[in-house]
DNA sequence: CGGGTTTGACCGGCGC
DNA sequence: GCGCCGGTCAAACCCG
């Protein structure tokens, strides 16, 4: 219930900037009435709004004009002992125009009322067609072994939080905390990468029916096991289960995540165990195999390799589909996959393969992501931006189909897309820094809209002729304040990236952003999703501390740190890869593009595991000392 | 001692 | 068929 305690805040937060122009407009004592009821309920403060404006003498009748009245205040009291014809005019005159004002402010309050209460009513609605499909989906499910971490795994969709306790009272911000961990499972959010990948690719067959990120939350078991681990590891995995493998294990999606990063690998909130290294062709630097272990069939990997090119650059590659609940500092990164993948899989269907130098394999797609945000690209005939996997990760044979998130603003391999959606007709959005804001956007919207202290960055879905221009979303900035990473306190991560940009104001959303938003969240699952994640992390966490706790909650009591190492070895090995040399070398130039990035996906400074316990035995730290 | 990591061996796919 | 390569396994090792 953290999105409305959120938008309860933001609601609030609107009601006062309201009062205080109010204030500022005079009227002394209705203002302290207000000011008694500001912490009550908002119909309180409108009562007094509307008796205010309805009878502006109402106050001036038993108050006393205090010295820091306005010329209002005073004049009208002046109006009520002192009757001059011209001063009268001037007193009725600005009596009007105070009226106007505050009918004008009345008027802008309700309309901010009606569009986020249309926000958490829609919420509300997502919500509720979540629990409605997870209830068809374990009805109609077979158990697994995860049923004692599932049971009670009903969780709002769209933020990732716990709908246990809708209630107004913020009671459930703090609620998790100190929650054992089955009890954290509760929530926690199923979220995979593929969605209907493996369903809906072969290659005889180029129809992708529907691939919607929904089916990352109602269909993760079966799908799971299918996508990615040969069948041999999955009959290993699964035990006795007989499962009929999927025969053609063709085109699958892959998900490259790039991103600068100065740790072993992005803190995506889930559990992996290291099963391997390699190092691969064309690349010094050792990939690491993880294999996703929150639950000990969830056939979920990914590979983290150091690009050859910029040490600094993460690639993340993530296949396979969770079949288990996640973490809620899980669904940002998951269900951004799954969005991206999603979209690549409409992308796939319907465009050509890649246009681009992407990866060599034949069937790559590309679809980029803008860092400071994820502004996906598809790489779409018409609209050649995109970023290339630098790293060959993929064989040139492999039968993935990959899209690649570039977070990356290195001007190498980028082209500084960042700035250049500054100044691009793709987002005409102020984009001072890199936060974690959310924009959906149209390659032609120029309606953007900033929620946030203006230091927006952009996670944002460039739908560049591809499935989602359908939508024909106008361009929404959730924007956040941008420094989740103060609250790694005993990271070191936080000296080197502190950032001054955290305060949390919050301002009016403008309605119909709102409505085309809301329009587009609710008419495609795959925003759904994307969104679902950006606002996890936004509203999750934008409130500086205020939601820490429940993020925290989902740490497991394990020795689990958010990811293992993968490079350490090879620090120790003397690899160039290694971690003591990303420490060395980036974390001091890119600090604000992993600033954000960690608020994004949670680096290892990240958020969700950021609790002082896990910091002190991550694994990172746990290499950093050793190094 | 349990759990995670390391790392050489192994396997399977693919290209020549 | 052979070699290359990506991916995985699993025993050894490490660490708290």
């Amino acid at each position: 219930m953290d999105l409305e305690n959120a938008l309860r805040r933001a609601r609030d937060e609107v009601v006062l900037k309201e009062e205080e122009r109010v204030d500022s407009s005079g009227d002394e004592g209705s203002c302290r009435e207000e000011a008694a009821s500001k912490v009550g309920s908002k119909r309180a403060y409108h009562e007094n709004n509307d008796r205010k404006s309805s009878s502006p003498k109402h106050g001036d009748s038993g108050e006393q004009p205090v010295g820091v009245a306005t010329k209002k205040g005073r004049t009208t009291m002046e109006a009520d002992t002192k009757a001059s014809s011209s001063s009268q005019k001037e007193q009725d005159d600005q009596l009007e125009s105070a009226r106007a004002e505050m009918g004008e402010v009345r008027e802008e309050n309700q309309r901010l009322k009606i569009y986020l209460d249309r926000i958490i009513k829609d919420y509300r609605t997502l919500q509720m067609q979540y629990y409605e499909q997870e209830e068809t989906k374990k009805s109609t499910d077979t158990t697994d072994d995860h049923q004692g971490i599932e049971e009670h795994e009903l969780v709002s969709l769209s933020l990732g939080r716990n709908s246990s306790e809708p209630t107004r009272d913020g009671k459930s911000k703090t609620s998790s905390q100190g929650k054992n961990h089955d009890e954290q499972a509760e929530e926690s959010l199923s979220l995979g990468l593929d969605c209907t990948f493996e369903a809906s690719k072969s290659d005889t067959n180029e129809t992708v029916p529907n691939p919607s990120p929904m089916n990352s939350f109602d269909e993760p078991k079966e799908e799971a096991g299918e996508a990615w681990p040969p069948n041999k590891l999955l009959k290993t995995m699964q035990g006795g289960d007989d499962e009929v493998l999927q025969q053609n294990p063709a085109k699958k999606a892959r998900v490259s995540v790039r991103a600068r990063c100065d740790t072993p690998t992005m803190n995506d909130g889930c559990q992996w165990r290291k099963y391997g290294q390699k190092i691969a062709k064309g690349n010094p630097c050792p990939r690491a195999y993880y294999r996703c272990t929150v639950a000990s069939s969830c056939p979920v990997r990914k590979q983290v390799q150091r690009c050859v090119e910029d040490m600094s650059i993460l690639i993340t590659t993530y296949e396979g589909t969770h079949n288990h609940p996640l973490p809620i500092s899980a669904t940002a990164m998951a269900s951004t996959t799954s969005a991206a993948a999603s979209m690549l899989l409409s992308g796939s269907s319907s465009s050509s393969r890649a246009t681009g130098p992407s990866t060599s394999s034949k069937y790559s797609s590309t679809i980029a992501a803008d860092l400071h945000g994820l502004n996906y690209y598809l790489s779409d005939n018409s609209k050649p931006k995109q970023f290339y996997l630098h790293n060959s990760s993929l064989s040139s044979s492999s039968p993935y189909t990959t899209i690649t998130l570039d977070l990356t603003s290195n001007p190498s391999n980028t082209s500084s897309h960042f700035n250049s959606f500054t100044t691009s007709s793709y987002r005409p959005t102020i984009q001072n820094f890199a936060s974690t804001s959310l924009n959906f956007g149209s390659s032609e919207s120029s309606n953007s809209v900033t929620w946030g202290n203006g230091f927006l960055g952009t996670y944002g879905i460039s739908t560049s002729g591809l499935s989602y221009n359908r939508n024909q979303l106008g361009t929404l900035n959730i924007g956040r304040p941008a420094m989740e990473s103060s609250i790694y306190d005993q990271s070191s991560y936080l000296q080197k990236n502190n950032n001054p940009a955290a305060a949390s104001s919050q301002q009016s959303l403008p309605a119909d952003t709102i409505a085309a938003a809301t329009k587009a969240i609710t008419a495609d699952p795959s925003f759904q999703s994307a969104l679902a994640a950006a606002l996890t992390s936004i509203i999750g966490t934008g409130t500086g501390g205020a939601n820490l706790g429940i993020v925290n909650s989902f740490v497991p009591k394990s020795k689990w740190g958010p990811v293992t190492n993968s490079f350490s070895s090879s620090s120790s090995n003397g690899n160039p890869c290694a971690t003591s040399y990303m420490n060395n070398t980036t974390s001091s130039t890119n600090s604000q593009s992993a600033a954000s990035l960690m608020a994004i996906f949670g680096g290892p400074p990240s958020l969700p595991f950021s609790n002082p316990t896990n910091a002190s035995s991550s694994p990172v730290d746990k290499k950093d000392h050793a190094n």
